[in-house]
DNA sequence: GCGATCTTCAACCAAGTGGTTGACAACGGT
DNA sequence: ACCGTTGTCAACCACTTGGTTGAAGATCGC
């Protein structure tokens, strides 16, 4: 399963920093340094941030001469996206389920035939 | 801004078993001790881990007596899928507009009539 | 070749995290 | 009124994390 990659996914966009890199690369591809230079920290730090960044292959890294421009991969987020949907969408009918048994206990006040028993946990 | 409530979110569903509850929730409804039951960690372990998906506005807590029944919160989903789409949308425009200067080039090699310099990062 | 530039590796540190156990608070059933 | 059930609080522990500094790799310009 890809569990282990959405947790690195989340955990890399977890952080404030490393959502700004993102946000930036989204506009072009950027060298370390250039990446860096915004921040009021080391290189190595940011160094380090595009690390966790590439191992949630959310970025890649291309080589010119001693740069590397990283390069933002945008596939994954269709990862996220996917996990996120199908929950929300889960959830959100649930809730349709249970507007439409509310609004049928309403019209139905009188008659006692209730045709319930879906949702439930396991 | 609301950077604050998504770092929180992410790293809630960075956990492997908190996103393992938010699946189960989505299902419905359920109290801590069934949340718990599944997994061969402690109900305190589970506590916190329910503690740290309210903090991130995922899930809210009612009262049943002594039962605490866990209810998934969609709204929040909204906030991380309107972050990723914004760049994963700006990054493919600008895939696109590659593409289309890449095309120029190869149907307008002898022109030098470059008409290009719009992407740059902030 | 040599120094300058760009980046990563290594070791370290303070703070945060996921887990544990033990105590305790709140509530229902009998 | 008491006991069992349900959940949280508190203190602790091993491990991870984001940051630092210092050294070392690569690679270009001269």
């Amino acid at each position: 399963m890809a569990s282990d990659q959405l947790c690195r996914v989340f955990a890399a966009l977890a952080d404030p920093t490393r959502r700004d890199m993102v946000a930036r690369l989204a506009g072009g591809d950027a060298t370390v340094g250039e990446l860096a230079d915004p921040y009021d920290v080391s290189v190595q730090a940011v160094s380090k941030h595009i690390r966790v960044l590439t191992d949630a292959g959310l970025v890649s890294q291309s080589k010119d001469a001693q740069r590397r421009p990283c390069h933002l991969e945008a596939e994954v987020f269709d990862l996220m996206t996917r996990w996120i949907e199908r929950y929300r969408h889960q959830a959100q009918e649930r809730y349709e389920r249970l507007d439409a048994v509310l609004a049928d206990m309403r019209g139905d006040e009188r008659s006692t035939d209730h045709h319930l028993e879906q949702g439930a946990a396991s």
